[in-house]
DNA sequence: GCCCCTTCTCAGAGGTGCCTCAGAGCTGGG
DNA sequence: CCCAGCTCTGAGGCACCTCTGAGAAGGGGC
């Protein structure tokens, strides 16, 4: 079985193989942090710093999908769209943009099906989104061909697209913070992950604070996560925190 | 079963294939849009720009409905209309107009059962508009064989066809963007949808305006379908809106 | 047992998101 | 021509969210 370089099982395209994903932006730092995140999840990448390499490189790969940057040197991120959409129409696409830059344009030309994320952004929010369009697009199917049951660590339920999240059928209500932490932790399970890790996948790439919130934002999901009961969440001193069924 | 990108199950051909559409405007923006909405519906899109490559296409597609820019770079969308029908005279076609042009000519010749939308118009609009003419030219079926109970949500029920809406059998008035957006929500239940993607779909696509206007008018519809009620539309903060029935 | 370091918790400042109200512009009907 | 309904803008205000700082609590080494 096709797995992430994590051990858990990928996302895979129908056939079992690797899904395949084109990163297009032309700043290399955050294209390099995009490309490994999303190796990390188990799927093929590629990268192109302009919309030409784009092209060329789409027309090779012939990926599931696009991350794009709405500003590339050469061209507007919505004319390679187009382009893309003309030869493989079935290629799903992830905006990159700026927060106040060309937002209604973006807001226009997402409809389809397709779906965009403002920089500052963080990876785990990337990946979510990629994962969810991906699977609406009936692109990916889950490693266990029956019912895909989403996100379950023991009685900790979270379902991505109501975004809810119960434990021993309880709802509980969070944050959008406490949320994608929770996400990542779950997605994570029984595995310790450490206050920079965490940092770096749940927080923008551009925040500059210090591991301290991840203490103070972990204390807050056992509040309402572990409160009067068996606890899920555990701190491992000196190394980080991890996520665990209550029998395990 | 075929399935919408979005995960609901899809409006399919008698025969359970994808319905097969051609959409004809020689805006590529604009044909960009549509073309993505009507596959996220599930369908089988093919896009023209003109006349002659539409019936080209016709040819090859054998759609069962064609989306059609009355004002096209080489012919008249009249003239492209009676050419499909002498080939294919099930074919059903939702024009494309501008406001203040023919719209009498229109009104004529859409008498046989085909209809059309005014520029601009809203996404949802034109894939409501589209779906009822598939389904009473008896060219689409359910995915479910049986009863097609329009929507419901919980105890919200809406009529399409007679643009009614009961809550709990009580009547309630909607102004014409009140009753999208709500058609909207109803068609994604429990799914959160961001303002953006609501503005994408509800608003038409040259509106310019901030997302404000989607917290006004979900406003406006609380007032009328939760007022003294167990609330159904919930804020999810930092991320948009989610229509849930009262249980669960 | 003592000390040091890590982690946890509390309280509060500042920012932001969202809701609501009031009103202007527009349109269509009487 | 006036009125009514609809749509959108802008401003005010509240509530929540996020992060900072400081002190308390706890674990491990010596």
């Amino acid at each position: 079985m096709n797995t992430t370089r994590s051990g858990r099982p990928a996302l895979t395209r129908p056939d079992g193989t690797a899904l395949r994903v084109l990163v297009v932006d032309d700043d290399p730092d955050l294209s390099e942090v995009l490309t490994g995140a999303l190796r990390y999840e188990g799927w093929q990448v590629r990268a192109a710093a302009d919309g030409a390499a784009a092209l060329a490189a789409a027309r090779e790969l012939r990926p599931d999908a696009v991350v794009l940057d709405v500003m590339l040197p050469d061209m507007d991120g919505f004319t390679v769209l187009r382009r893309l959409h003309e030869t493989q129409p079935e290629v799903c696409v992830l905006f990159l943009t700026a927060r106040d830059a060309v937002e209604d344009r973006i807001a226009g030309l997402t409809a389809g099906g397709d779906d965009y994320v403002t920089k500052p952004f963080s990876l785990e929010e990337v990946v979510a989104r990629l994962r969810g369009l991906l699977r609406r697009a009936g692109m990916a199917r889950r490693p266990e061909p029956e019912e895909d049951p989403g996100l379950v660590v023991g009685d900790l339920v979270m379902d991505e697209d109501a975004r809810e999240v119960t434990r021993a059928g309880e709802l509980i209500e969070l944050s959008p913070t406490e949320f994608e932490l929770l996400r990542f932790l779950m997605r994570n399970p029984r595995r310790v992950l450490s206050k920079a890790q965490i940092l770096d996948r749940v927080w923008s790439y551009d925040f500059g604070g210090r591991a301290h919130v991840v203490e103070l934002y972990i204390s807050y999901l056992r509040k309402k996560i572990d409160a009067g009961r068996e606890p899920m969440i555990h701190t491992v001193r000196g190394a980080g925190y991890v996520l665990k069924p209550v029998t395990g």
